[in-house]
RNA sequence: GCGGGUAUGCUGAAAUUGGUAGACAGGCCAGACUUAGGAUCUGGUGUCGCGAGGCGUGUGGGUUCGAGUCCCACUACCCGUACCA
C-alpha cells in the first residue's frame, strides 16, 4: 500500500472532530498542562508558511504532554479587533465585522488542514460580546480600584474614600498622578464633582490629561509600543505629540512587581532584559532647588517664600558641579519662573517644540533651548545658576526638571558648549572637557566641598551615598526610585474596538452597572470621525445611557438628568488580548471572567509560544492585567505565563528576474553579464524551482509579462537571482501552507517546518528542501507494510530505545530539528535491519505521533488499535538495551585524531593503554618519540602525548 | 549611544556542553532500474595535495593532553531601544 496522505489526512481530521478527540474538561485525576499560542489577528492575506511555525511547535509539545499523561489545555482564538479591518471599512463601507468573520473563516480553514490538536470548543474572539463583556468588566474593576503602595496591592476605591473621610490624605500612600494633601474636613467639603476629580487621581483606570502620540492619518492616539521609529506601527503614518484627555491604566503602579516577577518566570534572558529596560528602574535622589524671586509673581509662593521645584538625579555626587538647571518645555514651572523680558522668546520656543512631530524630535538630536531669565540656587553651594528650558529634558520622566552637570553628562555638556555655560570638572582623571564630558560612574571626586561636606577623595559610589545622606539629613530632598514605564493610554478614537462601559454625568465618568454588561458596539452609518471631530461612535444614533431604566437609548433623549452621553472612544488592541489566556480556561462562563474552580485547576499558562515583537506591548500589559486580577481575587497566580518561547520568523526567499536596463527584455542571470546592466524584478517564488524559473508561467503570470522577450541560457533555462526578505505579498515570496498540504500533506509540512532549525531562530523558507521530509515519511510508512509478531532483535531494540531517549530529551528542550533527524537515523537503521516487529513499530508510531499525527493515527489503527493514538502511552527508554560491550575509541596522538580502536567497555586504563600501544597505527606515530603521558577518558577518548 | 543575539561546507544545520567538526537533510556528481517523469535505489561530496599528509568552525591572542565550545581583544550582520538625568 502506498502512503496516500491525500486520503489519510482529511479522513482522520474528520474522525477527530467526530470523536471530539481534542476537547478537554477539568479532570482532577490528571495533572493539568496549559499550552498557549499567541492568538492571531486574522488578516485578509491569510496564513503563510511562517505563521504555523509556533503553532506546530506548541502542538507537538501538547501532544507529547498528553501522551505523558497530562490533561492538556491547548486552545486557539482570534484577536479580532484591529485597524486593518476598520481601514478597509472606511475605504469600502464593508462592516469590519463582516471582513473579520470572513478572514476568520479563512484562517480556520487553513489551520484545520495542518492537523492541530486545538480544543475549538473553547475558541474566543475579542470582538464577541460574550467575550468583551469581561474586557469591559475588568476595565470597570480597574476604575473602581486604587493601588495601595504600602500593601503593594490594588484595593477598592471605596476603601480610599473611607480613609479620606476619616483622615483626609494623611497616611495614604497610593499610586497617583499628583501628590495631594488635604484634610478630612476638606474632603467632606468637596462637591460630588470635586470628589470624583480627586478620586480620578488615584483610580487604576483613570481619565488623564496627558501628552499622547496623536496620529492624524489614523485619527487616533497610539500607545508608545504602537509607535515605531516615530511613525505608526500600522500604516507608517506620522505621529505628533498632543495634550488630550484620555483613559489611562496606571501600569506604573505595578512597575516594581512587574520587575520582580521576572525573577520567577522561565523566559529568555533577552526578553526579560528588554522588559527590564522598558520598565527602567533607576534609584536616585530628588532634591529641591529654590528659585531666586524675580518679576514673575509666581516665583514667590502664597506665604511669601521662594518657589521651589524638584529635580531627579542618579548622580547626587555631582551636585557641586551643577552650573545650570533645565526644565522640560511642557513643565508647569516654565510659566512660573519665566521673567517678563524673556517671555516672548520662551513662548516662541515652546510653540516650536509643540509642533514638532515625533519623527523630527527623534531625527534631529540638535541642541535647542532658551533661557527663562530666572535663576535657581544650588542648595549645596549656594550659587545662583540660570534656569533654561530645553526639549532634551522630557516632561514624562522624573519631575520634568534636571540639574545640569556638564562635566559628567554628555547631554548637559553638549548644551553647555552650545550656549557657552560653565563646566566644572568633579572627578580626577585623564579626560579633556573640551572634547566631551566624562560620563563614567567611576573615579575619585574633586572640587566637591562646602563648609559641612566634602566628597573630595571619595569614589563616585561612596559619594552618591554620602550626598544622599546629606540631602536627606538637611531636608533638601529624599531618596527616590523612578521608573521609565509610563501609564498605558487606553483610549482609541476608533470604531472597531470594545466600547467603554462609561457614561458622563456633569462631565465626570460613571461606570455602567455590572449587570448591564456587555455594552454592545453600536451600529454606525459611517466609520470615519464625525464632522465635528468626534470619534466614529459619535455617528451612532442609539448611544446614550438611560440611568433609571438601565439601557442604551437614542441620544436625542439626552437631558443630563436621567439620560447621559456614553463614552465615544473604544479600547485599544491590547485590551482584549490581556486576559484571554484565563478566559480560555472557562470560555462560556456568563457569571464570571473565570470560575474559581476553573482557575484553581487550569491556573496559568505553562508554556506560551509567540513572537518577540510583543516583548514590550502585550507581554507587559498582560502581566499587569493578571496582577490586577490577582489582587482582585479573580486569579490565583501572580504571573500569567510561566515559560515562554519566542519562535523565530520565517523569512521569505525572494526571486528576481533580471531585466535589461531600459528595456522589456529579461535575461537569465548566469548570462546577464554578456548583455549589460540589469534591474532585478520580483517574480513569484511559486513558479521558480530553486533558481530556475518556469518561463511559461512567467508569461501567464500577469498581462504585463505576456509578450516580453525572455533570453534563456545555453541549456534553455532561465535562472533567477535570490534574496532573503520579509515574507509578504508585495515581494511575491509568500508560500501558502495550503499549497504545501496539497502537494506533500500536513505531516510533511509539520515535519519540515520543525526540521528547518531551532524554533527560536529566524530562517528563510525554501520549499526545495521539503522533499527530504516527504521521503522520510514514505520510508517510515514502508516500515509498516508487513508487520509481524516476531520478537525484536537486539539491534531493533537498540535503535528504538536510542530514539526514545533522544526524542524525549529533545522534546523537553524544544529541540525538534534534532529529534527529527534522530527519527531519520532510526528509520534508516530499522529499514536496514528489515525490522517488521510489531513490538517495535507500535512504540515507534507513538513517538512520531506528536510530530506527524495523521500518519501516526493511520498506522496505529493499521496495527490493530481501536482508540486514538493521542491517548497511547509515551514509551520509556530502557537503558539495558543501550549498553555496549565494546566501545570504539578515537585515539589522539599529539592532540590530533589518528585512528579508532575497539576496546571492551569494561577495560581498565592499563588494558586500554596496552591495546592502544599495540596498535600498528600507534607505532607509526610514536616511532622515534617517547610517550610522555597517557590520557584515558572512559567512554570518550584516548590521548597520547608524545615528544 | 545602550541592551540582546548571531557568525560552522554550495544551502538548512548538528556536535552527548571541553573529547573523532560537518550528524541529519537539501543541492550537486557518478551509477543502477526504468525505454528520459520533478519517481525509486546505491555510492561520492569541507579544502589543498598524485600521495603520505597538511589546513579548516568570522579575526587576533590565551588557557588545556585536547577548544566550534572556556578566557581576553576585535570585526561584520540582525533585532530591540533611543536625549530616561
Amino acid at each position: 500500500m502506498e502512503y496516500n496522505f491525500r486520503e489519510i489526512e482529511p479522513r482522520w481530521q474528520a474522525q477527530w472532530v467526530k470523536d471530539q478527540t481534542y476537547k478537554v474538561e477539568i479532570d482532577h485525576k490528571k495533572p493539568k498542562y496549559y499550552v498557549l499560542d499567541m492568538f492571531p489577528y486574522p488578516s485578509g492575506a491569510g496564513l503563510h508558511v511562517g505563521h504555523p511555525l509556533g503553532y506546530i511547535a506548541s502542538d507537538i509539545f501538547s501532544r507529547y504532554k498528553r501522551l505523558c499523561g497530562f490533561n492538556v489545555l491547548h486552545p486557539m482564538g482570534y484577536d479580532a479587533y484591529g485597524l486593518p479591518a476598520e481601514q478597509y471599512a472606511i475605504q469600502t463601507g464593508q462592516h469590519p465585522a463582516i471582513t473579520t468573520d470572513k478572514n476568520i473563516a479563512r484562517y480556520r480553514e487553513q489551520l484545520d488542514r495542518i492537523g492541530f490538536c486545538f480544543d475549538w470548543s473553547r475558541e474566543v474572539r475579542t470582538c464577541d460580546p460574550g467575550y468583551y463583556k469581561w474586557t469591559q468588566w475588568a476595565f470597570a474593576q480597574m476604575f473602581e480600584a486604587y493601588y495601595d503602595n504600602d500593601a503593594q496591592k490594588a484595593k477598592p476605591i471605596a476603601d480610599l474614600v473611607a480613609r479620606f473621610e476619616a483622615n483626609g490624605s494623611k497616611g495614604v500612600n497610593a499610586a497617583c498622578s499628583v501628590e495631594l494633601d488635604f484634610t478630612a474636613e476638606a474632603w467632606k467639603a468637596k462637591t460630588e464633582v470635586e470628589k470624583q476629580q480627586t478620586l480620578m487621581n488615584y483610580r487604576i483606570a483613570y481619565l488623564g490629561e496627558t501628552m499622547v502620540n496623536w496620529c492624524p492619518m489614523l485619527g487616533t492616539v497610539l500607545a508608545n509600543d504602537e509607535v515605531v521609529n516615530g511613525v505608526s506601527e500600522r500604516g507608517g503614518y506620522p505621529v505628533e505629540q498632543k495634550l488630550m484627555r484620555q483613559w489611562c491604566l496606571r501600569v506604573s503602579a505595578y512597575a516594581q512587581r512587574l520587575l520582580d516577577g521576572l525573577e520567577t518566570i522561565d523566559w529568555t534572558y533577552a526578553l526579560k532584559e528588554t522588559q527590564r529596560n522598558w520598565i527602567g528602574r533607576s534609584e536616585g535622589t530628588e532634591a529641591q532647588f529654590k528659585v531666586v524671586p524675580n518679576d514673575n509673581p509666581q516665583t514667590l509662593t502664597a506665604d511669601g517664600k521662594p518657589l521651589e521645584f524638584t529635580i531627579f538625579t542618579t548622580r547626587a555626587d555631582t551636585m557641586f558641579g551643577v552650573t545650570f538647571m533645565v526644565l522640560a518645555p511642557e513643565s508647569e514651572y516654565v510659566q512660573m519662573v519665566t521673567t517678563s523680558d524673556h517671555k516672548a522668546e520662551v513662548e516662541a520656543y515652546l510653540d516650536k517644540c509643540k509642533h514638532k512631530t515625533e519623527l523630527e524630535r527623534q531625527a534631529g538630536h540638535e541642541v535647542t533651548g532658551v533661557f527663562s531669565g530666572a535663576y535657581a540656587i544650588n542648595p549645596i553651594t549656594g550659587d545662583e545658576i540660570p534656569i533654561w528650558i530645553a526639549e532634551y529634558v522630557l516632561a514624562g520622566y522624573g519631575t520634568g526638571a534636571i540639574m545640569a552637570v556638564p562635566a559628567h553628562d554628555s547631554r548637559d555638556w553638549a548644551f553647555a558648549k552650545h550656549f557657552n555655560l560653565p563646566i566644572i570638572p568633579l572627578i580626577e582623571g585623564d579626560y579633556d572637557l573640551n572634547e566631551g564630558s566624562f560620563d563614567a560612574k567611576e573615579g575619585i571626586m574633586k572640587n566637591s566641598s562646602n563648609a559641612e561636606l566634602s566628597l573630595n577623595g571619595l569614589c563616585v559610589k561612596d559619594s552618591i551615598q554620602a550626598m544622599k545622606e546629606y540631602v536627606t539629613r538637611k531636608g533638601l530632598g529624599r531618596v527616590k526610585v523612578n521608573y521609565r514605564l509610563r501609564d498605558a493610554i487606553f483610549s482609541r478614537q476608533r470604531y472597531w474596538g470594545e466600547p467603554f462601559p462609561i457614561y458622563y454625568k456633569d462631565g465626570m465618568p460613571y461606570v455602567l452597572p455590572e449587570e448591564c454588561l456587555p455594552l454592545q458596539l453600536p451600529e454606525v452609518k459611517n466609520f470615519k470621525p464625525t464632522s465635528t471631530g468626534e470619534p466614529p461612535l459619535g455617528n451612532a444614533q442609539v448611544w446614550a445611557w438611560d440611568e433609571a431604566n438601565k439601557k442604551v437609548v437614542d441620544k436625542a433623549l439626552i437631558d443630563n438628568k436621567t439620560v447621559f452621553p456614553l463614552e465615544l472612544c473604544t479600547m485599544p488592541g491590547f485590551a482584549g488580548s490581556s486576559a484571554y489566556y484565563t478566559r480560555y480556561t472557562d470560555p462560556h462562563n456568563d457569571e464570571a471572567l473565570v470560575s474559581h474552580e476553573a482557575n484553581e485547576y487550569w491556573d496559568n499558562v505553562d508554556l506560551y509560544l509567540g513572537g518577540s515583537e510583543h516583548a514590550t506591548g502585550h507581554l507587559i500589559y498582560s502581566r499587569f492585567w493578571n496582577k490586577f486580577l490577582k489582587d482582585w481575587g479573580v486569579v490565583k497566580s501572580e504571573e500569567p505565563f510561566k515559560k515562554l518561547i519566542n519562535q523565530g520568523m520565517i523569512q521569505g526567499s525572494s526571486r528576481f528576474a533580471l531585466r535589461l536596463k531600459g528595456t522589456q527584455k529579461y535575461v537569465s542571470a548566469d548570462i546577464a553579464a554578456e548583455y549589460g546592466e540589469c534591474d532585478p524584478v520580483h517574480v513569484d517564488v511559486n513558479f521558480v524551482n530553486g533558481l530556475e524559473m518556469d518561463v511559461e508561467k512567467f508569461h501567464q503570470w500577469t498581462p504585463e509579462f505576456k509578450d516580453v522577450e525572455v533570453i534563456c541560457n545555453a541549456d534553455g533555462k532561465f535562472i533567477t537571482t535570490a534574496a532573503v526578505e520579509k515574507m509578504s505579498k508585495s515581494k511575491y515570496n509568500v508560500v501558502n501552507p495550503d499549497d504545501i498540504c496539497e502537494r506533500y500533506g500536513a505531516d510533511t509540512l509539520r515535519l519540515y517546518e520543525m526540521f528547518l532549525g531551532p524554533i527560536e531562530q529566524s530562517k528563510p523558507w525554501d520549499t526545495a528542501g521539503i522533499d527530504g521530509a516527504f521521503r522520510f515519511l514514505k520510508k517510515f510508512w514502508n516500515l509498516y507494510q508487513t508487520p509481524t509478531d516476531a520478537a525484536p532483535s537486539a539491534d531493533n531494540l537498540k535503535s528504538l530505545h536510542k530514539l526514545i531517549k533522544k526524542v524525549t530529551g529533545d522534546i523537553e528542550q524544544f529541540s525538534y530539528n534534532t529529534a527529527i533527524s534522530a527519527f531519520m537515523v532510526a528509520v534508516n537503521e530499522l529499514t536496514q535491519q528489515k525490522c517488521s516487529s510489531k513490538a517495535i513499530l507500535e512504540q515507534l508510531v507513538v513517538l512520531i505521533a506528536p510530530f506527524a499525527p495523521h500518519i501516526a493515527e493511520e498506522l496505529w489503527h493499521q496495527l490493530g488499535n481501536t482508540t486514538t493514538v493521542c491517548d497511547a502511552q509515551w514509551p520509556k527508554c530502557e537503558e539495558k538495551y543501550l549498553v555496549e560491550s565494546t566501545i570504539k575509541y578515537p585515539v589522539q596522538i599529539g592532540g590530533k585524531m589518528r585512528f579508532t580502536i575497539d576496546i571492551p567497555a569494561d577495560a581498565t586504563s592499563d588494558e586500554v593503554q596496552a591495546a592502544v600501544l599495540a596498535h600498528p597505527d600507534a607505532q607509526k606515530w610514536i616511532a622515534g618519540k617517547t610517550v610522555r603521558k597517557f590520557i584515558f577518558v572512559p567512554k570518550k577518548i584516548v590521548n597520547l602525548v608524545v615528544g
